[in-house]
DNA sequence: ACGCTGATTTGAGAGCTGTCAAGCTAGAGC
DNA sequence: GCTCTAGCTTGACAGCTCTCAAATCAGCGT
């Protein structure tokens, strides 16, 4: 994972701030593809997208890898895994407190990829 | 490619009717991750999330093979090769006319995409 | 019919990915 | 300090992905 381009950019951006129009409304250069790219292969998995479903719903903001990993028939390390890779792609943060791991989404660039994919003008169907 | 989980479904479906609720207000099942993953994989490589651009950003809403190929630096068969991963995600279409072929988008699936990661309470932020 | 151009398919190789078992680290509690 | 639990890291392996070269298929012109 560390030969990758540079996993994303959420931080200098305003959170939700969006980095590109609609696919539907221009080119994506290639640095942006590059940039975004990443993110949507993290999705692209379903135990990962279901681990995102969880965290981003978590009522108060936040779950723990303890209630994550009895959703699954995997076991803790690949769950783990899974996991490192949703934060490597910038999707979700963790920290620790006392025994436990809390997971949290970061919005910013969930809205990106929403926002490049919005279709806004359903006249050309 | 023939032995990943029925690829998705967007024929029965009303073109663009949402099948899931967004990923902040409940967990997704593992039927309604299992399809909409493959078509996050698909948006996951920079060519592809590029090419998908470039299709649905294509002035009269199509676009020949003959015009995506030189922006890439990338063989034909490569392109051919990831147009097929597109398609089979159901993302586009594609149809032949005389010794041209021609991609479309296909806007339904897009929809349930961008509105399952669609940040609608900005509120627990 | 023949050859030409556009696009896909096939075959092959290097590299990445998902998974688990085994081992390790961080805190809590005794 | 020791031990227990929660979670992460490492190592290994099967399977998939990205890429290209070579071969193939589909239409168009002549």
């Amino acid at each position: 994972m560390s030969k990758q381009p540079p996993p994303v950019r959420t931080e200098p951006t305003a959170a939700g701030a969006a980095c590109c129009p609609p696919i539907w409304q221009g080119n994506l250069s290639t640095e942006a593809a590059a940039a975004l790219a990443p993110a949507f292969k993290a999705l692209g998995d379903p135990v990962r997208l279901r681990l995102m479903s969880m965290i981003a719903s978590a009522s108060g903001g936040e779950i723990c890898v303890c209630d994550l990993t009895p959703g699954f028939d995997l076991s803790g390390p690949t769950i783990s895994h899974h996991l490192k890779t949703l934060r490597e792609a910038g999707l979700v943060e963790a920290d620790r407190r006392g025994t436990w791991v809390y997971y949290r989404a970061r919005p910013g660039l969930l809205r990106q990829l929403a926002a490049l994919l919005t279709v806004d003008e359903p006249a050309s169907v």
